[in-house]
RNA sequence: CGCGGGGUAGAGCAGUGGCAGCUCGUCAGGCUCAUAACCUGAAGGUCGGAGGUUCGAAUCCUCCCCCCGCAACCA
């Protein structure tokens, strides 16, 4: 059985849950169905990065204990999942002590290797702050929220010979060793290679960054954010811990999936960290885009904010899985739209798949037709094959109109066959042919939505009076002859907006 | 001369050399199995602008205009 290990960003608890995270989720958990269907064996890991100087900060501005905020963010997401019925095999909380031995065996292996090292960094130091400000984000040469002028700090700290692996880097993408979905952001990444990756800062003083892990043998030193929170995605299988099996299992993993923002994070300084350490990298990194408001970032001064819950309660679950997976393109920028989303939730939804198994089922029943075992492929050919060429080429969005135009191709059968009218004439054979067939191809099409809408889909399967344990090797037989199939409610009622 | 993405029908998008396409919306017709759903047809675009290459350009080249990201120690 194949295996198929699949990452997505671990959320930073400095806040709560928005769409963006709502939104990669989502595409994960797609992603992770679909490769269920296959038959794979899926692990999938979800998480929380709960280090740094932003966390120590809000907590002490909140006046509480870091350890206590950290918990109570991080509940939110483990509610947001929850709700979205996103299921991980893992959870990895950074704050926890088996990543912390993780993060530390992996620093130690880049330190074995010799590309760690000792420098000064100078920067501009805000005490108000207690951060290092950049230059753009002075006012007159003074922090913008003090109304200090920062002071020139040097500090030691570590550093981590990323610009050793630059090309090396670049061979990688250019081979698709590494891939990097969608092309524009594998171009993106080759042109940093290209200009060479430069080595990262990869410590703090403690002193600085009180809250995060300790570097090995350096009680002043604190880890940087990127061998603490990127390495994530392997002391969740138990890398540095007495039981690595399942890192031995799953790694490397096969899909990592990650917002545009920190592609360079991942496609640079953490496939760096994993030559230099001796460990395969991932196989390919899908990247998404960001997800607007009514066309505008979304922000709590606009007022655009949208809660993900309120939409559940509004128009279900499956709706919402559907509208971010079919109406955002999958590695590009979308936008959330209350009109675009009653647009599809009828269009799409409704119309074409709601009722197309109403009608279908309700004429199966009137018409008392004894289902014959057999499929008309034609009309499904190639369907199935693009659509999955489209989930693994990172496009769920394709991979969904797929599915959309063979279900308009049913609606349009119906119409061409006009089964009441055999019936009416007493044809009964044709009738019962043209039914059967449109069944099969309601069955087939559900099994291609299942990754997207499963609660929809699994309640198409109730009302089919088949078994909701779904795999694509179903679609590799037809229903038994004589099946019966029950009645179906309206899968997707109107929403009153 | 920093890097990149984009400007195609009312809206949202696909389309990298060969009669300009899809979805939604609009208009007209059809059907009655169905969640007033479904099907068919029509209207609607000088493909941001100018120039060039070519038998032929939305697609290649040059210049210009406009929008949006990024510019590495905030993740």
């Amino acid at each position: 059985m194949n295996k198929f290990y699949l990452c997505n960003a671990i959320a930073y608890v400095n806040g709560k849950p928005h769409m963006g995270h709502v939104l990669e989720y989502i595409f994960a958990d797609a992603i992770r169905r679909y490769h269920i269907l296959k038959g794979e064996d899926v692990f999938y890991q979800n998480g929380t990065d709960e280090h740094g100087s932003k966390i120590y900060k809000t907590a002490k501005d909140q006046g509480l204990e870091i350890q206590e905020m950290v918990d109570k963010n991080n509940q939110t997401f483990v509610n947001v999942c929850k709700l979205l019925n996103v299921e991980y095999d893992v959870w990895i909380r950074t704050s926890s002590d088996h990543h912390k031995k993780g993060a530390q065996k992996l620093w130690s292996k880049l330190d074995e290797a010799g590309d760690i090292y000792k420098d000064s960094y100078e920067g501009l130091y805000c005490v108000g702050c207690e951060a290092y400000l950049n230059e753009k984000d002075l006012v007159d040469g003074k922090c913008p929220n003090h109304l200090k002028e920062p002071e020139k700090l040097k500090e030691e700290n570590y550093f981590f010979k990323l610009s050793k692996y630059s090309d090396q880097i670049k061979d990688l993408i250019e081979s698709d060793t590494l891939k990097i979905y969608p092309e524009g952001r594998r171009n993106e990444m080759l042109a940093l290679c290209e200009e060479g990756l430069k080595d990262v800062s990869f410590s703090r003083p403690k002193k600085v960054l009180p809250w995060g892990v300790n570097v090995p043998d350096d009680d002043d030193q604190v880890m940087y954010v990127w061998c603490d929170a990127l390495s994530n995605y392997i002391t969740c299988l138990g890398y540095g811990s007495d039981d690595e099996s399942n890192f031995e299992k799953y790694w490397p993993c096969d899909l990592q999936m990650i917002g545009k923002d920190i592609l360079r994070f991942h496609g640079g300084i953490w496939i760096g960290m994993l030559l230099s350490a001796g460990i395969e990298i991932p196989k390919a990194l899908g990247v998404h885009g960001f997800i607007t408001s009514e066309g505008q970032k979304m922000s709590k001064s606009l007022g655009n904010v949208v809660d993900p819950s309120e939409i559940i309660e509004q128009y279900g679950l499956d709706a919402l899985r559907f509208y971010l997976t079919r109406e955002v393109p999958t590695g590009d920028d979308g936008d959330f739209s209350k009109e675009r989303f009653a647009i599809v939730y009828s269009s799409d939804l409704a119309n074409n798949y709601g009722n197309l198994v109403s009608r279908v089922l309700a004429m199966v029943n009137k018409y008392d037709v004894n289902i014959k075992s057999e499929f008309d492929v034609e009309g499904f050919n190639g369907v199935f094959e693009k659509y999955s060429e489209y989930v693994e080429g990172f496009d769920l969005k394709k991979a969904v109109e797929e599915v959309l135009r063979y279900l308009d191709t049913l609606n349009t059968l119906i119409e061409e066959t006009k089964p009441w009218a055999l019936m009416k004439e007493g044809n009964v054979e044709e009738a019962t042919k043209v039914l059967s067939n449109l069944v099969e191809g309601v069955r087939r099409a559900s099994i291609m939505l299942w990754p997207f809408i499963p609660g929809t889909v699994e309640k198409v399967f109730g009302y089919l009076n088949l078994e909701s344990n779904i795999s694509f090797a179903d679609l590799e037989s037809t229903i038994d002859d004589g099946h019966q199939v029950g009645t179906a409610e309206p899968l997707f009622p109107r929403v009153e907006v």
